[in-house]
Order: structure tokens, then sequence, then C-alpha cells
RNA sequence: GCCGACGUAGCUCAGCGGUAGAGCAGCUGUUUCGUAAACAGCAGGUCACCGGUUCAAAUCCGGUCGUCGGCUCCA
């Protein structure tokens, strides 16, 4: 039996109630409030308002608890029909926005007629006389459903404001936009406070800092990492994991600059498309003006130009994992998930477009194992298609159907399920992206292939075909972490810090129990390190074990190696797993067979 | 960038008009210890920054910077 879908689910219509109660509420609290829209969402509903005087956190409080009173009320929530626009208009007017005139049905006339013509126009009408004789009413332009009375509404809690756009567009006014959930009992809504609590313990910020993994300075600026020691092996670590793959699968590597003249972006175009998301420009005198690099793309182009290519040559698959500076706005920094510089494992293959199917299944079959090592497997495809209705795009329509055509092939080759979403294309070209969420439920696009007819086109690149004929080869795009830094903070979401062993910035700790053991402690030490090639430490401080065992659990290392009189006699170590605890005692060949495997 | 919230010792936080406090970390000494925090003492802060109100500001008000939750945008 399928699962029932969240829409059609009775806590989704609970919340869609809870959205009108706000409303009736802030109608109330807030006279000359203009409603705009209130939908349920993912984990709760949320209201968009105009309102004459500013709503803060502080207020929220108060509007609950006009909220709990309304609910109380048993207010019946009913669905009426509205008899053509005219009708429905004169309820806007005179019901919804309690005759307060025009001005204060700004946006719900703008939604009345945003309705199609012929399709029926609803309304939802709770009212309820109170005991002390006070008429309360709201009625709301809404598809619904609803539940059935307002009594219903008992577990709700208001959760923030924030300042969303009417209709989404930033050219619009900006509304206020309260957040809030609604459960249908009291365990429940407890239950997803605390994981909220929990989930905010999995942080990547959080955890990079007790980790020790990055850090970020206000003098060194917004959104500029500094990856700490232990967070720089993770890094190296995954980018020798990612070397190793691409070389097996014949990528070249590449290093190119930070910077580069601006004429290279002129070329590009990035220049018209892209400005607004560069940092400024530097002035070399009055010779040259330099650009901090928004993307690897053209300076592999230029290589690909420095000779000329046979079609035998193809493809040809540039590797970099390559430093990129973007001046994201300040409200959208958010630690190492969305930073202004961060490293991309870029790569662009430069194929026939007789290959590209070809190497677009082996781009995706390399996400594939990336994937799977890294043990992620929550995680969404998503199809960016052209968007018909816009004009941002550039090139063909017949290479657009094509390139398309060709991921959509790969994807059921590979039986890899996937949602088309329009309009998410890049501006060259359709593109593939794997998102996932973070602790707090957000989505990232991470890994992404995109196929681009556009570069090779402004930049005029070709090959030499069999025909002695010059032809134009087609660009990919890929880079299967999306960047390091963001795979990383998932990464630490995800492991709540625990990372496999092969990640573990530690892997091992040796513990020694007094001074007499540290002498071992070092010698165990040199050999895990240069013999077995495992990252190790040794807790030298005179501190108890137990001190040592806490703090190497708390760092998250997965094994620590306690050495004492015993073990010396013996010739042992003693184990202790980070998820198991104590292993006991054993020889180091045992010890390595269970952790190496 | 916009809306809202928050910035107190290295870290986590208390104090919220009468002039700065705890725990952990650090330092010194004692303890040499077998599976998640030994004990004692010491030191540490122009309460983010700038300005205003007040006899008096960490506390109230304004501005700047930074961080966080959203919006828009994106790897």
């Amino acid at each position: 039996m399928a699962a029932q879908r969240y829409e059609d689910s009775y806590l989704y219509r609970l919340r869609h109630s809870a959205a009108h109660l706000m409303a009736q509420a802030l109608t109330e609290l807030y006279p000359g409030i203009k409603l705009a829209i209130g939908p349920p969402i993912e984990n709760g509903f949320y209201y968009d308002v105009d309102s004459p005087t500013p709503i803060r956190e502080e207020d929220l409080p108060k509007i609950e608890q006009r909220m709990k009173e309304l609910a109380k009320l048993d207010q019946r929530i009913l669905c009426i029909s509205a008899d053509g626009r005219e009708a429905a208009r004169r309820t806007i007017l005179e019901e919804t926005t309690l005759g307060q005139g025009e001005e204060v049905a700004e946006y719900k006339l703008q939604l009345l007629e945003a309705i199609p013509e012929g399709e029926s126009i609803t309304f939802y009408d709770q009212q309820r006389t109170d005991r002390d004789g006070v008429k309360h009413r709201f009625i709301d332009l809404c598809r619904g459903p609803h539940v059935d009375s307002t009594k219903e509404i008992k577990h709700v809690r208001l959760m923030s404001v924030a300042g969303a756009y009417w209709r989404g567009d930033v050219k619009n006014k900006q509304l206020t936009r309260i957040y809030g959930t609604a459960f249908e009992t009291k365990e429940e809504l407890e239950q997803y406070l605390h994981n909220l609590e929990e989930a905010k313990k999995r942080d990547h910020r959080i955890l990079g800092k007790e980790l020790g993994l990055f850090m970020f300075s206000p003098r060194v600026g917004t959104g500029l990492t500094l990856w700490l020691p232990k967070g720089a092996v993770l890094r190296d670590t995954l980018i020798e994991f990612l070397r190793t793959e691409q070389l097996k699968r014949g990528y070249l590597p590449v290093v190119t600059p930070h910077l580069a003249s601006i004429r290279l972006y002129e070329k590009s175009g990035h220049i018209m498309t892209y400005r607004d998301k560069m940092f400024p420009f530097m002035e070399d005198g009055e010779r040259e003006t330099y650009v901090l690099k928004p993307m690897n793309c053209p300076f592999h182009i230029e290589i690909y130009q420095s000779q000329m290519r046979s079609y035998r040559d193809l493809p040809i698959r540039y590797a970099e994992f390559g430093t990129v500076y973007r001046y994201e706005q300040s409200g959208e920094v958010a630690g190492i998930l969305r930073a202004r510089g961060f490293t991309q494992d870029d790569a662009h293959l430069f194929v026939r477009p007789d290959q590209l199917l070809d190497e677009f299944i082996g781009v995706v079959n390399l996400m594939k194992v990336v994937l799977d090592k890294l043990g992620l497997q929550d995680f969404r495809v998503r199809l960016g298609t052209k968007d018909p209705a816009s004009t941002k795009y550039v090139g063909h329509d017949d290479n657009w159907q094509a390139a398309t055509q060709a991921i959509e092939q790969a994807c059921k080759s590979l039986s890899l399920e996937y949602e088309v979403s329009p309009g998410d294309a890049a501006f060259y070209g359709p593109k593939l992206d794997l998102m996932i969420k973070d602790a707090l439920g957000r989505e990232w696009q991470m890994g992404t292939v995109q196929v681009d007819y556009n570069l090779p086109e402004r930049f005029e690149i070709e090959y030499i075909g069999e025909d002695s004929k010059p032809h134009r080869p087609v660009m990919i795009h890929r880079a299967p972490f999306g960047s390091i830094e963001r795979m990383i903070g998932l990464l630490t979401e995800q492991y709540a810090g625990a990372f496999p062993f092969w990640l573990s910035p530690v892997q091992v700790a040796v513990l020694p129990i007094a001074d007499r053991h540290v002498e071992k402690a070092n010698e165990l030490l040199a050999t895990l390190r240069d013999e077995h090639h495992v990252r190790t430490e040794v807790d030298d401080r005179r501190e108890t074990l137990g001190k040592k065992i806490r703090e190497s659990q708390l760092h998250k290392v997965p094994y620590m190696l306690i050495l004492g009189d015993r073990d010396l006699e013996q010739g042992t170590v003693g184990v202790r797993s980070r998820e198991k605890g104590d292993l006991g005692a054993m020889k180091l060949e045992e010890f390595l067979a269970l952790a190496l495997g």
C-alpha cells in the first residue's frame, strides 16, 4: 500500500487551518493588516502579511495566545463557493478585510485575478460569537481543504518571522512572513521541537568548531574559510580519493591561477551574466583589469585551444580542484555550505557529439562511485531543463533538445530516478544535480553534470574531424562533490562528526596510562604512521585515562589504543572502539586487521 | 542586499540601570592512575565597535561590523 501523500493528509489540512487561524488572530490584533498568502509547508505553515506596525519575534507569544482563544471557540470551518468573480470580489472587500477598504484587500484581489477563468472560486469561513458577545469572523479566499473546526487546532507554535517578497519577486514589496508549526498531539509537537534542538547539535558550524575542522575570522572576511589542521586532513583525504578515481578514468590534471584578466571573462560572457556575483575588480594602473575567478571553465578552454585538436584526441578531460570566489550576498553565506571562496572538484570534458552520451554516462557512474564511497544514500536527482517562458538561456533549441535527451538516456541506461525541474537549467545548457538535505532539512545542490554548447561557440573551439574539416566539440562541466567545502559540511552533519575510518582526521588515538608508557606509545605511533599509514595521535598529557578516553570520544576518534603495564608485559594494546566501547586487549596485528579490514 | 533575532573570559553561558560572574579550557603544584571529567591554587574581560540618554550603561536608544533564521540567489 502506498503511503499517503503529505498533501492529502489530515496534518496538512490541520496546518492549513492553523495558518488561517493565525491570520484571523492577526486581523484582530493588527487592524489594517493586509493578508497575502498562507499555505502549509513541509514542517508547518506560514502566512505572509503586510502589517502597518512591524511584527517582531517578541510579539509571537501574544499572537499564539490569541490563536488558542480563537481555536477554543469551536468555529466551524465551512467551504463557500463564490457565485462568480464579482461576488468573490465583494466577499473579499466586505468579509475578508472586514470592510477596511480596497487598499487592505490589495493582495487578495491580485490573487483573485490570478485564478484562471472558469475555475471555481471558493472561500473558507469560520465564525463564532464568544461569551462576551463579541463576534469573531474570518473568511479567506482559499482552495482548501481544511479541518472541520478550529477546536481541532490545539498544538501550535509560532516559530519565527522573516521577510519574503510578494510572489517571490525581489522587485515587489517585502512582506512579513510568520512561520509556525502545528501537530495533532502535544507529544508530536514536543518531539519536533526536541528534534530541532538535536539537529542543531549536528550543525556543521558547531561540529566544525568542536572537532577543530575550520574557522572564520572577521579580520579575514565573511565566507572565507580558514582550514584548521584536522579539517585540512579531511579535505586532502577527499581530494586524494577523487583524484585517484579520476586518474583511473583518463582525466588529465591541470592547475590554473586564481586571477585572470577581465578579458577572459568578457570572452566567456560571464561579465555579462555573472558580474554581480564577482568580487570587485582589480585595476592595474591603466593597463589591465584583473578579476578573481568565479569559475574555472574559461581557463580549461584556453588550455584546450593552445593547440590543434584531432577527433582522435577527444574526449579530453581536464580536471582541477579549483578554488573560485563568488561575492554571495551577505545574508546568503552559511558556514562552509555557502562560502564566498570555495574549491570545486571541477572538470571539463571536451567531447565529439557522438561521444556525448557515453561520456555523460561515465560521469554519472563516477558520481555513483563517489556517493557510495561517502555513504550518502539520502539524495534526490534533479534534471534542470530550460524554462520555455524565460529568455535567460543561450544556444539553439536543437542543441538543447539533444543535450536534454542525452541526459535522459544516460539516466535511463543507469536506471537512475530523477525529477524534471523546468527552469533549473544553467543558462548554457541542461544539467543533472544531486540534491542533499542538511541537518535542518534544507536542501543543497551538491554534485552536478552540465552539458554546454554555448562556451564552445563563444570561444570558437574546434577539432579536426576525419573529414579534415573543423568541427565544434561539446563541453561537459561536472563536479561530483559540487564543492569540497559544501561536501565536508554535509558529511559532517550526516555523520554527526563521526566520520568513517578512512575519512577521520585522526584515526587512532594512543593513550598511555602513565608517564612510563609514553615511550612505547610514541613507538606505536611511528609504526602506525610510517608502516601502515594510519593517522595517529598520542595523548601524552598527565591526565587520567578516563579523561583521555572522554576527550577522544568527544573528538569522534574511531579507535583508541590504551597502553599500560599489562600491555607492556604481554605485548598487547587495549582497544576501544568509538561505537562499541572496550574491545579488550589484543596484539597490534589483530587490531590492524580489525581497523584496516 | 532585504525582514527578524543575537554579539559578556579561548569555549559554553548567567547577569539586563549602581560599576563583571560560573563551568570547561589555560598556568602552577600535588596525584602516575586500566575504559566518558583526579584535587588545590592562580591568572584571565576597555561586556563586538562608535556615538547618545543618565548622577551612574554590559544593561536603555541610534549607527557600524559580525553571526544566526528566513526571502531572493546558488556549488
